[in-house]
DNA sequence: CACCAGGCAAGCC
DNA sequence: GGCTTGCATGGT
């Protein structure tokens, strides 16, 4: 990949159909935050800063080794989206969805992190799940530190395991709370293994993931396709649903319509679907 | 006040 | 199997 490298700055050619104001709108993520021209993000356990000018992508506090071993495959930089936009493009419904949601992509996070904050996700908004998730981190996770101030890694399943529900009650989760230290506790004690559900095929990994309370079909798949990489995973939530039933014949409606990338269609669905209150 | 939020588990039939 | 109900909390 082509990029230069000073000062604990990584900048590259802006990669084609790549958006930052998407990337972090379209509640893939909980931990990065607008900051001046960019955002400032927490995740496998650094903070970053990120910007983007009319030609440019920055990665600020990081090291070649980083980017190389993480940002490069976080924010997807492989894929070929121009590809992908023009084969989902043949439907017209995702062509106007992504025509709205242009450089949306799918981040490749940390399994672990996207189990514990799409449990906090059911029956909830997406502001108050940032919140929860900050108070998370906050109350539970390593300090890092970035020009003088203290930011918050992801708390590791060790130390969400040896919680008990009222230690979990400042973070306000309610009911969650309890699938939040249960999930903590199979993973902990290898009942669950993450690493392993990566390295399974979509189907067996989502059985994996359906043994914990909490996870049903619809977090199992932002897990799946958050987390483990696996893009043939569909999530349907309220605002999919409302996009299948308003802009699709349901009964016709097969996420294999757009073939194993179906996940990455998804959420381009999802983005406009909530934006423009598709349905609702 | 009622209603909703990137759903799910448990209890019914 | 499918359908219904309760669920913590905060925002509108």
């Amino acid at each position: 990949m082509n990029y230069t490298y000073q000062n604990r700055c990584i900048r590259l050619k802006k990669p084609p159909h790549f958006s930052l104001d998407h990337i972090f709108h379209c509640g893939q993520t909980f931990r990065f935050f607008k900051e001046g021209p960019g955002y400032l993000g927490i995740a496998y356990n650094r903070v970053i800063l990120v910007y983007e000018t009319s030609d440019l992508f920055v990665i600020d506090n990081t090291t070649e080794k980083d980017f190389n071993q993480i940002w490069a495959h976080y924010f997807d930089l492989e894929r070929d989206y121009a590809y992908l936009s023009q084969h989902f493009s043949q439907d017209a419904v995702m062509s106007e969805a992504i025509s709205y949601g242009h450089g949306i992509r799918i981040l490749n996070q940390d399994i672990w992190e996207c189990l514990i904050t799409f449990i906090l996700s059911q029956q909830n908004n997406i502001p108050r799940i940032t919140k929860i998730v900050s108070a998370l981190c906050e109350n539970f996770g390593q300090p890092l530190f970035y020009h003088g101030k203290m930011y918050h890694a992801f708390p590791t399943p060790e130390k969400l395991a040896s919680l008990s529900l009222e230690d979990l009650a400042i973070i306000g989760s309610g009911f969650r709370a309890k699938y939040l230290l249960e999930a903590a506790k199979m993973v902990k004690n290898g009942e669950i293994d993450l690493d392993a559900i990566k390295h399974m095929d979509t189907a067996q990994a989502r059985l994996e993931l359906l043994k914990i309370k909490g996870v049903g079909p619809k977090v199992a798949d932002c897990i799946l396709l958050f987390g483990a990489g696996k893009h043939d995973a569909f999530p349907v939530d309220v605002w999919i649903d409302r996009v299948i039933n308003t802009l699709y014949n349901k009964d016709q409606f097969c996420p294999d319509l757009f073939g194993e990338y179906c996940g990455i269609a998804q959420q381009y669905l999802f983005f406009y679907g909530r934006g423009l209150k598709i349905g609702k």
